[in-house]
DNA sequence: GCTAAGTAGCTTAGCGCTAAGCTACTGACC
DNA sequence: GGTCAGTAGCTTAGCGCTAAGCTACTTAGC
């Protein structure tokens, strides 16, 4: 179905590969530190307790903070694909109309604006606009004011088909989010923004050329 | 650099499309839930804002939740991808390597177990184990036990990079999680745990043919 | 005015993935 | 012991992306 690839944490699943290791498993919950709110152990802590077994050297408390996120993201993302496809587009198509949606009437912005936003070459982003003017859910049209530029204008059958799609990509969500309490979940949103605003601060101060 | 795809909420970046959101953006750091332990606004404030201004009879909480969480996923994504090609490896060679590695010694998996762990379809698999022996990093050998199969290990070499790259990208993540205090951490890796136990719990009962 | 640098959008080559189909082999059933 | 569904790994076609290069146009400097 999609197409993905992703860092970090491998992904597990059924069994451990060799034998013995549930003891190691069930310790490593212990030796967490957040042997705390949750009672159940996820994929994520068999994997830590693994490295902890291979390599005691590391502190690989940070790989369960990102190892879950990871694992979230894909697992939200597929199934959020699954589900635009009953209205005939997939994630990326979404999220161009979806950033036209939110910008308000008259839905109308240029093919740079879009690719900035969406983090997408401007190679990608010909494509994608390619199959939703094919598909009739947005149009190009010549920018009056610059002739280099084109405006991307939502259709009717556009808007519709956000907004449906829209509501039902939340609805999963909301779901998946019912798991915790609200406090629990005002919480997590806010430790998240922290954690995002930090880490787009260190990114910064990276690297080369 | 990557090469990636996304869900949910849009990127963003710099300024919003249309004339006077600032005002409208404001707004929302109040309106969300979560105006708590963070007080700097993220860049998914200003688009759940806009989703109030648009489509008020949404409820958009959730959206901010899985929207950081897409965020931070790639986010590092890129970044640990960036910092494994200083070993000659991607993401997804990296993977391969590091679940090798924490299955500890003789560091020997079929293909068959790594392409289930990584959730990769066969195909997939095939090729990166071409491009990790190629560069000598691992060995194919056949099963003794199972004339279809085949074993696959570590090189010395393949050992010394996932070891010496491990680090490393652990690294950038302690880095970046060192803007939440212990504590905060340890919250947050509960709930995540929390949120990714709840959300596999539900996906199991959705949709399918 | 003219030129040079910058910007908008499109095109092409290459990459890594999925999905589907292949051969080779295994193991359970009669 | 012959059959036949099941499994392992590889191959191919197709998809969506990036990176790099293209033309057309705009804007700043002289």
């Amino acid at each position: 179905m999609p197409q993905q690839n992703e860092p970090g944490i491998g992904q597990d699943d059924e069994g451990e590969a060799r034998t013995g290791d549930e003891v190691l498993i069930n310790d490593a919950a212990r030796t967490g530190d957040d042997a705390r709110t949750g009672d159940e152990r996820d994929a994520v802590d068999a994997i830590t307790a693994q490295w902890n077994r291979e390599r005691p050297d590391l502190e690989a408390r940070p790989m369960a903070v990102f190892g879950r996120i990871y694992r979230l993201s894909r697992l939200m993302g597929d199934r959020m694909e699954k589900e635009y496809q009953r209205y005939g587009i997939g994630r990326g198509e979404f999220d161009v109309l979806a950033t036209l949606r939110r910008s308000g009437e008259p839905y109308t912005l240029s093919p740079r604006q879009l690719s900035a936003t969406l983090m997408l070459t401007t190679g990608g982003m010909t494509g994608r606009l390619d199959k939703l003017e094919k598909a009739g859910l947005l149009e190009r049209s010549p920018d009056p004011g610059d002739r280099r530029g084109l405006r991307v204008a939502l259709t009717g059958r556009g808007l519709d088909v956000i907004d449906r799609a829209v509501g039902s990509g939340l609805a999963l969500q909301t779901v998946a989010l019912d798991g915790l309490d609200a406090e629990e979940a005002a919480q997590l949103s806010a430790l998240l923004r922290k954690l995002l605003l930090a880490t787009e601060r260190t990114g910064a101060s990276s690297s080369g050329p």
